[in-house]
DNA sequence: ACTCATCTTGACCGATCGGTCATAAATTAC
DNA sequence: GTAATTTATGACCGATCGGTCAAGATGAGT
């Protein structure tokens, strides 16, 4: 490579821009912030990103990338289908952040109330995003059901939208006086109820 | 009253501030955006309202007492307990905005998320009312146990997070692709599922 | 050594932010 | 009619917003 070497991380950069981000929403996101998060220089931050909301979606893609990766990590190293979907459920609570002052919540969560409704570039990643975790968590449900392991009454989809959407009140409800053991607690209330 | 009169009715235009805020939240909604919404000159508002953040509380506060009032309405006209537990739950989904384009949601959702982590007026405020809410719900279901309406085996304060934690994942999910017609069944199979 | 491509930096941009204030207009009290 | 009081209005405020740009710094390629 020609030229004068770049003398930041760039991934680094967008891990601390996603912190912000995921702590203080879009708007409330200044400039101002995001230079003193990554310690960058504004040009810098436009150069290598184009702007503040592309900065913005590609922190949240980033968002979105762990968690899928989690998942699956998740399902690959569950013994059981049931295993599987208990994992999933509370993985998923364990990435809402409810121990940092102030809590950060859940990014997806957060992003969805905040934009999209008026970003339809958000809200096709966050759609897309829903859509498959539904469709993962469904995968594994009706699997548990072949094998057995649950009830076999109601359908995988049904299930994985009972799941998912107490995934995410709880991605709500935690940011109000609640621990992350009340909320496995819960959770797990959730899940003898429903599977 | 001596002195010139007021022009306008501050009923309607805290109302009409109350649709701004719930529909673009705070950070996005702008003094001009408050502007248009109640026709007032931006004198009039901090005249009367004293700021933007204050009269974001009055919003809310505006919100939260219709929802009260509703909720109220739903438990008195209930002819028993379980219709109760049935008619709040489907009417804080019916509170629920997904029709509007772009769809508001619930402006407590709203709040708790944008603003609750770092705004310690709103999070107290939001904080009473959530357990508002499920005391009123819990004694409900409450009733309905003592009734043998449902099931005895779980607490009612239990079964009112339960319900309560749902109600609050419709209240983000429904900003995606969900009718309400869907949420309300949704609502009707955690229903039974829990109780 | 010199060119060229890239990165860094601070100055700078117009627009908009939330908020204030003096003045004009409208009403009641006297 | 006039004084007193309140509301309505537009001009104005400093600060900050997201974003741009030219100049300087730093390397690789030749």
């Amino acid at each position: 490579m020609v030229g004068r070497p770049r003398e930041f991380d760039i991934d680094q950069a967008l891990n601390q821009a996603m912190e912000v981000f995921w702590q203080k929403g879009y708007e409330a996101t200044s400039m101002s912030d995001l230079m003193n998060a990554t310690g960058l220089h504004k040009g810098s931050i436009y150069q290598t990103f184009g702007s503040k909301h592309e900065l913005f979606l590609a922190a949240l893609n980033l968002y979105l990338k762990q968690m899928h990766d989690y998942k699956r990590e998740l399902l690959t190293s569950a013994a059981t289908p049931l295993d599987g979907i208990r994992a999933v459920a509370h993985g998923m609570v364990d990435l809402t952040d409810c121990e940092s002052h102030p809590p950060k919540g859940c990014m997806v969560i957060n992003a969805v109330v905040e934009l999209a409704p008026h970003d339809p570039e958000v809200k096709t990643i966050l759609d897309a995003h829903m859509v498959n975790m539904r469709a993962s968590l469904a995968d594994v449900v009706q699997q548990a059901q072949e094998a057995n392991q649950i009830d076999r009454s109601k359908p995988p989809e049904l299930v994985a939208m009972l799941i998912g959407t107490f995934v995410a009140g709880l991605g709500t409800t935690l940011k109000g006086p609640l621990t992350k053991e009340e909320a496995h607690q819960l959770m797990d209330e959730q899940l003898n109820a429903v599977i």
